[in-house]
DNA sequence: CCTATTTGTAAACTTTTCTTCACAAACTAC
DNA sequence: GTAGTTTGTGAAGAAAAGTTTACAAATAGG
């Protein structure tokens, strides 16, 4: 189910925006401001964020800074009732995927947000692999048994992996997941705290795999 | 031009052997003793060893042995004027690569010579490349370099490497080429100090190119 | 022969990577 | 609720990797 976050000092907007978005089958979130909204991301992965252009305290074009650095992957649509071209110019620019001005049908709601997830979808498919991120996640042994103790079971848990390894301390396994992680190639769950490989993961132990073979030849 | 050290404390049979593989196209190098051929070895690189199983001081054995540790690529070929079945056995054992018994026609050394050099390059192609030193190779972005500057031209000085990729210090592009000649990676030519891929650098390149590629898709 | 360049060593030092330890929040089972 | 497990943080410390410096042997060029 996609996640999405709504952004409004408005709260009868937030409710109504909410609802109608449920309805469509998302899982919602609301926040009344911009800096709620960091608090949240932080803490919980959404596909999209929709954030009103116009609130009090941080704007939402600082909003929409600060939710494009925190978290990358999160498409942002932005939304105002006084549409601007200088003000849609600036958004997109600072990474908004999409503007919607008020009021507007739910149909092109539905239609732009369908459309963010589909643009989420491909970025996510292309991030690009660095070769130096993949050759430091992979010199390690550990982290190269880890990644192939992940990619047999899908969905493994911190525990599973320490004992899978025979390791005494997991902070050590934490120590390695987190590199993995932050290099994209493992990804965990919010809900379970679960482990698995991202697609440029899975990339990255074919890689692993070619290599040995085209070594062992 | 095939390199054969010639090692025996008779200096005639020492003389005529050396002859008789220089005009069969080999560079040979004659030593009288264990001793002398241990510091030789050091210092120049031989594909062959013809080494007297009989010598006062150091003897033949403790000279293979030596030879074996110090110059494992290097193929030794025992030869003694008193054939004895468990001395031959002893010197297979302890990694010798043939064995000749005087007096012996020159059509039996040549075979055998031609036979340990044979030896000699299938056991350098078989050369296994661990996939550790391999990515420890490979995670340094001037190792990257350096190799890939290597492998352009054959046989580049130092100075060239260090201009080539534009570093002030030397000793720090030493430091490289050090790791990646203990990997294997590399050889230098202990006549020009050039460097140059070994089969196996080879290898460890092309693996890169097929990383990158993969990664770039 | 003398000077300059090339090639190298060894040690001190810095930075990065990895490990360990002390501790704590969150959840689970009883 | 409370004892135990799971998951995590942060800081200290150890180990490995990389850089820099000072110095020296070997070779080349005049």
């Amino acid at each position: 189910m996609k996640k999405i976050l709504i952004v409004d000092d408005d709260s009868e907007f937030r409710t109504s925006l909410s609802c109608l978005l449920k309805e469509a089958g998302y899982y919602t979130c609301t926040v009344p401001s911009g800096k709620n909204a960091i608090k949240k991301v932080t803490s919980e992965n959404f596909d999209i964020a929709i954030v009103d252009v116009i609130m009090p305290g941080m704007s939402g074009i600082n909003t929409l800074i600060e939710l494009r650095r925190l978290s990358p992957k999160t498409q942002v649509i932005m939304i105002t009732g006084f549409p601007a071209i200088e003000d849609t110019v600036d958004a997109i620019k600072k990474g908004a995927c999409d503007y919607i001005s008020k009021p507007f049908k739910s149909e092109e709601l539905f239609f732009k947000v369908r459309r963010a997830i589909e643009k989420a979808g491909i970025e996510q498919c292309q991030d690009k692999l660095d070769i130096n991120q993949t050759l430091d996640s992979l010199v390690n042994p550990l982290r190269r048994y880890i990644l192939k103790l992940i990619s047999s079971r899908t969905n493994m848990r911190l525990t599973e992996i320490t004992r899978g390894l025979d390791i005494a301390d997991h902070t050590k396994v934490i120590f390695h997941l987190k590199l993995l992680k932050e290099a994209g190639i493992i990804e965990q769950d919010n809900d379970d705290r679960s482990y698995a490989l991202t697609p440029e993961g899975k990339k990255v132990l074919d890689c692993l795999r070619i290599m040995e073979n085209y070594l062992s030849e």
